[in-house]
DNA sequence: ATCGATTCGTAACTTTAGTCACATAGCTGT
DNA sequence: ACAGCTATGTGACTAAAGTTACGAATCGAT
C-alpha cells in the first residue's frame, strides 16, 4: 500500500470504496507546500482538483486595491469546491489559496474527477458534501463578519486558528491578524491588549498564547 | 406540451434533454407564491429541491437576535444550493428564502435528482453549475459587506433590485433597506438623501426611482 | 375631514473602527 | 555593544455607522 493509499484509507475508510481510494492515488499527484507557499492565485486557471493530505490551507478573497480578507481553512480531506468548479468550467479562481503550515495537497485531473461523479455514488457524495461544507463556511463567514464586532470577530479568530494550528501557541504578529480580518496593525494591538487584560491570552514579540 | 415543459424549455433547450426536462416536469410539482410568501426557513428539513420557473427569490440568512441579511436572488431557472444538499443529507436549513415577486417554483424530490446526477450530464453540469454560482454570489456578497462603504452597499442594493425586478421603481420602504442591508432606518434615509442630491434616485414615500 | 398609523427628515449624540504620529521594546547580524 | 529592522503600545484625532428623540409628511380607514 502506497503513502497516499494509508493517507486517503485513514480518512475516507468508511466513505470511499478501495478501489476508488486506489484510482484516486494512481491518477493524481501529490505535491508538499511549505508555510506561506501560494497554491493558487486569482485569475489563475486550474485544471486539476486538490484533495488535502495533512496540513492546511487558508482561503482569502481580495478586492481590486488588493486588500484581503480570510474566509476559511481547508484541512485534512477537505476539497476546494471554488477551484473544483473552476475545473470543469475553465474559469479563473476567484480565491487565493495559501499553505497555512506545511501541507501535502493530492492533485487530480478534472477528467477523472468527472469519470468517478458517474461510476462512484460515495464519490458523488464527497463532492456535493463538499460544496455543501464551503458554502457553509461561506454563510458562517458572512455571519460573523456582519452580526459580530470586530472584537468578538477576532477572538473566533483566534480560535480557529488555535483549532487548526492544533496548538494553543500561534505564531503571528499584530499585522498578520490585521490583515486576515481586513483590518488595521493599530486598532488589533488595541484589542489584543484587552484580551490580554481579561486574561483570554497571554502575548509576546511574534507569539499568541490562546486560554480561551 | 404542458405549461411547465414549456417554461423549461425555454430555459434550458440548449442545455438539457427534451426527456429529460419531461421527467422533470412529470416529476416536479409545482407552486405559485405570492410576493413576500415565505418557501424556506432556518432550521426546516427539506424533502424537495426547488427550480425557480419565474419571479424571483430572496436568500437571507439570520443571527440569534433574528437580525438579518440579504444575501443574494434566485431567478428564473436557478435552484437553491443550500437548500439542495439539505436534500441529500436530510440536515437543516441555515437560509431563509422569501418569495421577492409572485413566483412560480417546481419543486423536485430528491430521489429523482440523484437518479439523474447519474443518467443525465447535463442535469449533473446544472447542478455544479448551481453550486458554483451560489458560491460566487456568496463572495460577492463577503467583498460587497468588507470592502464597500455602506452608501456603495445601498447603490448596489438598488442596482440589483432594479436588476432582479426589471423596473427602474423599486416599491419599498427605508425601513425595508435597513432590515435587508442590517442597517438601522436612520443611515438608510440620510444615505438616501443623500443619492437623492446627488441625482441618483428619486424618491416618495414607499417608493424608490433609480436613475443609475 | 379627522384620527391613527406608518414613513421620512433631521439634529444631537455615542460607539466603533480606522488613521497618524511617535515612543518603546525586542531581535538580528556585524 | 551597536545599528537597523520589525513589532508593539499609546495618545489624539477623524470618519463612519448606529442610536435616540422628535417633528413633519403621507396615507388609509372611518
Amino acid at each position: 500500500m502506497t503513502n497516499c493509499e494509508q493517507s486517503l484509507t485513514e480518512k475516507f475508510q468508511y466513505l470511499f470504496e478501495s478501489e476508488l481510494i486506489k484510482e484516486i492515488c494512481s491518477s493524481g499527484r501529490s505535491k508538499i507546500f511549505k508555510a506561506d507557499d501560494p497554491l493558487i492565485d486569482i485569475g489563475d486557471t486550474i485544471s486539476h482538483m486538490p484533495i488535502v493530505l495533512s496540513g492546511s490551507i487558508k482561503i482569502m478573497t481580495e478586492d481590486k486595491e488588493g486588500d484581503e480578507l480570510l474566509l476559511y481553512y481547508l484541512e485534512f480531506g477537505d476539497t476546494c469546491a471554488v477551484t473544483l468548479n473552476c475545473c470543469t468550467r475553465k474559469s479563473k479562481s476567484t480565491i487565493r489559496a495559501i499553505a497555512e503550515s506545511e501541507t501535502e495537497v493530492l492533485f487530480v485531473p478534472v477528467e477523472k474527477m468527472e469519470e468517478w461523479m458517474i461510476r462512484y455514488t460515495s464519490w458523488r457524495n464527497y463532492v456535493l458534501e463538499s460544496y455543501n461544507s464551503r458554502l457553509n463556511e461561506m454563510l458562517q463567514a458572512i455571519d460573523n463578519i456582519v452580526f459580530n464586532s470586530m472584537e468578538d470577530r477576532l477572538k473566533n479568530y483566534l480560535r480557529d486558528k488555535v483549532l487548526v494550528g492544533k496548538s494553543d501557541t500561534l505564531n503571528i504578529s499584530h499585522y498578520d491578524i490585521a490583515r486576515d480580518l481586513h483590518s488595521s496593525r493599530v486598532v488589533i494591538s488595541r484589542l489584543m491588549k484587552k484580551l490580554e487584560q481579561q486574561g483570554l491570552i497571554t502575548q509576546t514579540r511574534n507569539k499568541v498564547n490562546v486560554l480561551m
